[in-house]
DNA sequence: ATCACAAATGCAACTATGATGCATTTAATT
DNA sequence: AATTAAATGCATCATAGTTGCATTTGTGAT
């Protein structure tokens, strides 16, 4: 991790008006060292001199301020991700494409594909969408 | 719960070689009983003289047999909706729209709303698609 | 520098969801 | 009615997530 990462998460901190802790750096530094979303099992793991439920409480904070998005896998487990823009405090922009490796499990952010227009049924008001693709991923393919 | 739907539900049964019993015929006719999928949590309020672990079980053959799909809420709970057609073991057709109130927390399988078409980075083979919308359903829009 | 205080962490305990092993019951077939 | 595999019920366990409270720590003011 570069000195300019760090101080980058702590900007993210700071600009949350959140204390810059050793836990909470720790989550960040973790999750953005991957190109895949993190589970909350494997954060777990990832931490262990943290606390449980420090975890927890930090996984909270961090998706109420819109630093983090919260995906449930094909499982029904929870995985995070850094939100890479547009998100604000209670409103997520999540509006991107997850991609769900039915072999190794993990979970993608593909952020870079927008979702198509569609139309919803009357008196439904939609406030937010997400795109679940299933599959294999890359590195399942290739082997 | 009409003579020809208790029929339908025993020929469904029969048609994945599953035993008519009284608790999968009982969580057939809660389930067609609503417009909107059941979470788990409600299943089990519903069906007091079975046993938890019953339930389960039910839950899971009826989705491997393809009977059920299973949808996970915006909080990671577990839903489950009585598939309308095409699926079958082992291979859901779960490619509709699946509408999570955020005041009522409902979640609604519009099966007429087909998927748009869209492409995935090269490398990932996609499977199976699900689109997640949340927001108002008409119901809590009324009010 | 250090003081004071709110914020964050750690610990204990609890709830809920889901799974597994095994004994008992029941649906289907004869 | 008898047989048997399948399904249920019960006990127990594992994991995810929450709450209350005591302790620690980051930060802003002195």
């Amino acid at each position: 991790m570069t000195e300019i990462t760090n101080n980058r998460f702590e900007h993210l901190l700071d600009l949350h008006h959140l204390k810059k802790t050793g836990p909470r750096l720790k989550v960040l530094a973790m999750m953005s060292a991957k190109n895949t979303a993190t589970s909350q099992p494997d954060l777990e793991g990832l931490m262990e001199d943290v606390d449980r439920v420090t975890l927890y409480r930090i996984l909270n904070v961090f998706e109420e301020k819109g630093i983090i998005h919260k995906i449930f896998d094909l499982n029904g487990t929870a995985n995070y991700a850094i939100c890479t823009s547009n998100c604000q405090e209670h409103h997520h922009h999540d509006e991107h494409l997850h991609f769900n490796c039915t072999v190794c499990n993990k979970v993608y952010c593909l952020n870079d594909l927008s979702l198509p227009a569609f139309n919803l049924p009357p008196g439904f008001k939609a406030e937010g969408f997400t795109l679940y693709a299933s599959g294999t991923c890359p590195q399942c393919n290739k082997k």
